[in-house]
DNA sequence: GACGTCATTGCATACGGATGCAAGACAGGG
DNA sequence: CCCTGTCTTGCATCCGTATGCAATGACGTC
């Protein structure tokens, strides 16, 4: 564990300090100091000639001595777990870019099922993240989150996680599925399953529920209900079978888009069934791969854009800190309809 | 930007420092960093004392002043631009979880083509990360490169970039690309193409100058090379067409597997060819989608585990230090056959 | 019993920048 | 010309931990 990691080389010279550039240029660090902060009392040409001297001898601040003394690291943590979903990755990648716009870093956990959650999520509280954004509470319980979280602003995305005290901001699920309930009455359908993924978590039993009431209160027959074990295209595929072996649907909703692929190519390669004609499927997410002609999936799509801004700016005004009141925010999605569901009668061109 | 961002209610009590606890204990601060500090000289009694006080009192220690004091982070910073293409979440995953297993954190650096470089990567610098992995350098020249780095650990994974003294680990794409052709060639083809995602890059100069070499070694010919200009299902569904249009080949290898996933569902469901008897298809990375029934993409799968094992070992053992000599590891992959290609005569079940 | 060795421990200071406070500079008003 | 208020600037200290060095004590040896 104490390997000579770094080579102390000739190589190994230290970077300029912001007193050594003071004592260059004849003032003092503070100066330095302060014309590196945005709105210190400093005089402008003062500000201007420290900053153009240290972009001559290449000075940069350096981070982790300002967020020492400022008690301030300008870094967000976020926990994630299931990157197998592409949802997921599309989401952390707008996220980060959005919180580096406002000069926020990202400094990624990701947790793993099996490992001492603890362990990884003590490293959160060790680096003195600013703030937290959950995406995936799936194996957290309400009280590893309070305590990973506890004394900084701390945020879930996309799940709800009862007793955590902790806000969150997720798309409407209940809307959501009540539109693919909807959709599938208006179709035509009448008997209507649903695919679960990770049957626990806040996600799927928001969506289940509000599909299986949706779907009884149209006077619809629910007549499968398969939980798949996990998201992925494999167990939608699965799923997909079990349902067809059951025989006697004729719209299956999955509770996402990964899952519904994996079920749209086995209805259609593996069961020989017509999408939509014999059986409509839809998602939940939009992914990239929704929109693919292959698959042109009915799906409902998650306000991502919406959400995350709605995270950055709860993050950026403070509202998510510990003392504040827990906000859920639940923002409106978009059914989507493409033809694994309807078939619009145009041209076949 | 100096709003109130971190209320100071009463709840913003600051953490316990090792010096709170050293006076509790009666031991000096420099005790309490021993006990911290693995290979410290310290007796294990005192050690397992002030352990188990710290966890009584709930103390962890400042990962931060740590830092500073140490000039060692524990941070690699991680350098992506194009999250599009699923094979990069999936290593990026599998990176950051084997960089935690060494006790190292992943700062994401999401870069963009369009804002400026220098800001985005002058906090590589400022955050004074031990090591930079670079996967994306897209937009990067080798000049950026060198002086975002300069002075840490560096290290590209899946690109070379020739002007930027950079170690590197890379899939073996010269001998990918030749099995690729040779597989064309053995299974009949004579008429093939070549689909190029972004033209100027490492990766695809690497595959396109071994695949048309090898293509004109065995005799075949080249009917076709596209540029499909990103690395994007869509892409490679207009290049399939391009080919399509041009007419006369037999099979097309893409430069990536989502390429092909787009090529392959053109050529089936808008040119209406049978894949692989009319055309065979293969890509390049073996991502998950590759694998599914509806694709069985014929590909080279890149050696991902591996990559990663070779760059964090790189890191570790720190042979990819500033002053080291750059080594560049090129990793065998594997031709993964599958019936976009070749239709193995066995019973159709 | 004296001395060398080694393991522990505390002291003091370094890491690099932020900031409260007071001093100096300067302008305007009386 | 003095007084007061505003703007700049430097000084000193703090942020929380790591670590070189010296001091202390324990132990073994001859």
């Amino acid at each position: 564990m104490d390997k000579p990691e770094i080579p102390d080389d000739k190589a190994k010279r230290r970077p300029i300090t912001a007193r050594q550039l003071a004592r260059m240029l004849g003032v003092s660090q503070s100066a330095v100091s302060r014309a590196f902060t945005p709105g210190a009392s400093i005089a402008p040409d003062l500000r201007d000639r420290i900053k153009q001297f240290a972009e001559e001898v290449d000075y940069h601040p350096n981070a982790i001595a300002s967020m020492l003394s400022k008690s301030r690291t300008n870094i967000v943590g976020i926990v994630v777990s299931d990157m197998q979903n592409p949802f997921y990755p599309a989401l952390i990648e707008k996220l980060s870019r959005s919180l580096q716009r406002i000069g926020l870093q990202s400094l990624l956990f990701n947790i793993t099922k099996g490992s001492n959650l603890e362990e990884q999520l003590s490293a959160l509280r060790r680096y003195n993240v600013d703030a937290v954004i959950i995406i995936s509470a799936t194996i957290l319980s309400g009280q590893t989150l309070r305590w990973a979280t506890e004394g900084r602003a701390a945020l879930l995305i996309n799940r709800v996680v009862e007793d955590a005290d902790l806000s969150c901001v997720i798309c409407d699920n209940v809307a959501g599925s009540r539109a693919i309930a909807d959709h599938f009455y208006e179709i035509g359908r009448r008997r209507v399953a649903y695919v679960s993924g990770l049957s626990h978590t806040t996600t799927n039993r928001e969506r289940q529920n509000a599909f299986v009431t949706r779907v009884a209160e149209l006077g619809m027959v629910l007549c499968a209900r398969v939980d798949a074990g996990e998201y992925s295209y494999e167990a939608g595929r699965r799923a997909a079978l079990e349902i067809v072996d059951r025989g006697g649907a004729d719209a299956i909703f999955f509770a996402n888009d990964i899952l519904a692929a994996g079920g749209l190519d086995a209805l259609r390669e593996e069961a020989g069934l017509q999408v939509p004609e014999d059986i409509a499927v839809a998602g939940f997410d939009d992914i990239a791969l929704a929109s693919w002609p292959h698959y042109a999936l009915t799906t409902f799509r998650q306000p991502v854009d919406e959400i995350i801004a709605v995270a950055v700016g709860m993050i950026e005004d403070g509202s998510c800190y510990p003392g504040r009141p827990i906000t859920i925010k639940r923002l409106p999605g978009e059914l989507i309809v493409r033809s694994s569901s309807y078939r619009m009668s145009d041209s076949s061109k």
